[in-house]
DNA sequence: CGCACAAAGTAAAGCTACTTAACTTAATCA
DNA sequence: TGATTAAGTTAAGTAGCTTTACTTTGTGCG
């Protein structure tokens, strides 16, 4: 994450204190909406004087406009401003097995152009190709000056290595590991690009856009072809200490106190991951006396129409599903755990089991729920991601 | 947690300017140790006569003084300062279920007097004016104005709850969750006082003072009469959303992947911390063989002379433990987990188990490591947290 | 209608904490 | 002793803030 500045001891000379009254200003304006002059100064403890001359500065700039008027009781009318959200763009990229999704937002986060490609198995350089092209198309049909693009930021399965400057651990992406990749991303779109794993943008998308507004501690579980976790703290990621916290898929399954000593075989790596992840469901629906060609999704449309092997195995998914939910309230005490991902599409069958077993396993009873943002979640954390890089970097580079 | 400020937006006047660069000198000198005013014009990019006019009013409030002089190899001696220890003190106060503990430290962090006192198991109210007494005994001691205790914190097992000011969920202690109890201390002691869990303070003083140091993410795990947890993340406590992060006694014990459906009675509450916390070793040496009467320490000598039930019993221990960590692992990616408690104390036992079997469980595996502060980490903890408190309290209110 | 009133916004003056540049002080070295 | 170097001070200038007083522009009411 390249944060802009967390705990930085900088010294404060009179240009820092002017940038960082108009940046509060800015903010402001996003977080309350239109707001006069008079009305800024009153709530920030500034004066008039310096709200007004902040704020012409910020409207040169572009950072800032005009938004209407406002007729008070009694008195002259208001001039509002608003932020201007046609000051930057952004470009969120999700780079997934299936599905190659771009889209194009202003800085206020409405997106105003996306294109969704289908992975077909092709290399990872002609994938890369093929991401550029659609981005450079999503820009095209939006409209945009490609140098106002401020910010862009590709979610990925795996781990960005900064150091290396490559992906690791993409395992469901072949060659996409392969360095040199995304500098060359870099360079055809010009823009600064970040990347960060498709889980940890999935719970930004769906805490900024979707289910999770003003949770205090959310979490985001991806339950599909794998098994993921993003936990967003505060507003902020919570990555841990090498970027590997919310990788669930490496739950042990804790040894029962009945059994006086531990099994070693217990221990196989991906145990929970095997055990929840998308190929669960179906092989439970095999064991439970299902045949045929079967999918997660063909599964859960059964349990639907109520084929009683299907509704068991959707049952026991949803067991297991309170076990890692019980296991993450026990640790991290989230108020909001979120479902998503493949299995997660289909939360609306598991929730109650969730919930019933819960109550059997613990205490500590986040609520949960459904994705709302669905197989956007990554696109939108993405271009969450990028919203915050890009309102950053346009009021940086703004001339005063 | 009576935070200081997090993210509150206010307006940058004049005033806020000086006192920003004021404090920043301040944690700079406390950071880097003693500087010459010139030096720390270099190193913060502030001009030398603003240097020198914070240092004379920081001075003259009594927060910062001479240390010493230091001659370059050429030129004139420099005058060194450093943040003056006595511009205020803190107590911190450890109130368990055996020991009654409290501690006076300056604005360093050095303990300047303490005291222990047993807790028999008298009533909450004569526990609260023994502590009381042992407060201001110690204060006496230290040869501090008790007006100069800028802050004190009590680490307490259970929660406290600020809406009712009382203490919840303190189990081992009878009474002590009763209202006014607190209020009462508050009074008699006439210092800003808050309260704070006991794990919470325990990792919070081992990473301030002790094993954890510089970690970026670090986790203590309190094993004792119970199991408890708290995380440190960039040297601020991680408390989730209603303050019970970190209470791993209620990690629920995961199915297996082989059984089909899942068992409903492996969710009894509290079932992992009967599993791990001090009664299971001694449950697990009796079940293994051992006879009379047995405590978690005697199984651990026992142990430790090569008995082979203990040694089985500990080695069981150990398993369990490492199942523990490598849950927390998998879903916080800590760099270093701390264990502490009774039972942490015997870690020289029980680190190369926790460590081995981690090997087959996890491919996430922090360093594991024994306290530093052993007994003490509350107590120092308690301290660590009232500095903080006091650092800001003391600053704010100097009369420049 | 026009006048009182209220609130938005501007102008002018003053303050303060900063920077810059030049200076003084105090040490070492030749 | 004088050159050199670095610490620290003095003095002047400046930017961004506040205060105070003013202007502008709307409503309501006699």
């Amino acid at each position: 994450m390249t944060n802009s500045d967390r705990g930085e001891e900088q010294p404060w000379n009179r240009q820092r204190l002017r940038s960082n009254n108009e940046r509060m200003l800015l903010e402001r304006l996003r977080a309350d909406g239109p707001s006069s002059r008079a009305q800024l100064a009153r709530e920030t403890g500034l004066s008039k004087p310096t709200v007004s001359s902040a704020l012409a500065s910020l409207e040169q700039a572009g950072l800032v406009r005009e938004a209407g008027r406002h007729t008070p009781e009694r008195g002259r009318v208001a001039v509002l401003y608003e932020p201007d959200p046609a000051a930057g763009y952004v470009l969120g990229l999700d780079i997934g097995r299936a599905w190659l999704r771009v889209a194009a937002a202003d800085l206020d986060g409405t997106v105003i152009a996306r294109s969704d490609v289908r992975n077909r198995g092709r290399s990872a350089a002609a994938m890369a190709d093929l991401v550029v092209g659609a981005a450079r198309q999503v820009v095209a049909d939006a409209g945009v000056d490609p140098a106002k693009i401020a910010h862009a930021v590709v979610g990925t399965p795996g781990v960005y290595d900064p150091g290396q400057r490559r992906v690791r651990y993409a395992v469901n992406l072949p060659g996409w590991g392969r360095s040199g990749l995304l500098d060359r991303m870099r360079e055809e779109l010009g823009t600064p690009l970040s990347v960060h794993n498709d889980a940890n943008l999935a719970a930004l998308g769906e805490y900024t856009f979707g289910a999770g507004k003003n949770s205090r501690l959310f979490v985001y579980v991806m339950i599909g072809t794998g098994l993921g976790m993003g936990v967003v703290a505060d507003g902020r990621l919570f990555t841990g200490a090498h970027g590997a916290a919310g990788e669930i898929g490496f739950l042990p399954l804790l040894p029962r106190p009945s059994s006086a000593v531990v099994d070693p075989k217990s221990g196989d790596r991906h145990s929970l991951e095997n055990a929840v992840a998308a190929d669960a469901v179906v092989r439970a629906a095999r064991d439970l006396g299902m045949t045929g060609p079967l999918t997660a999704k063909g599964v859960f449309e059964a349990a639907r129409q109520g084929v009683p092997a299907a509704v068991a195995a959707v049952r026991q998914e949803g067991e297991r599903l309170a076990h890692v939910v019980a296991a993450v309230a026990a640790v991290l005490d989230p108020d909001l755990v979120v479902l998503g991902g493949g299995v997660g599409h289909s939360a609306d069958l598991l929730l109650r089991t969730v919930e019933q077993t819960l109550h059997g396993l613990s205490p500590l009873r986040p609520k949960v729920a459904a994705s709302a943002l669905g197989e956007d979640a990554v696109l939108l954390g993405a271009v969450a991601t990028a919203l915050g890089e890009a309102r950053d970097r346009v009021f940086e580079q703004r001339t005063p």
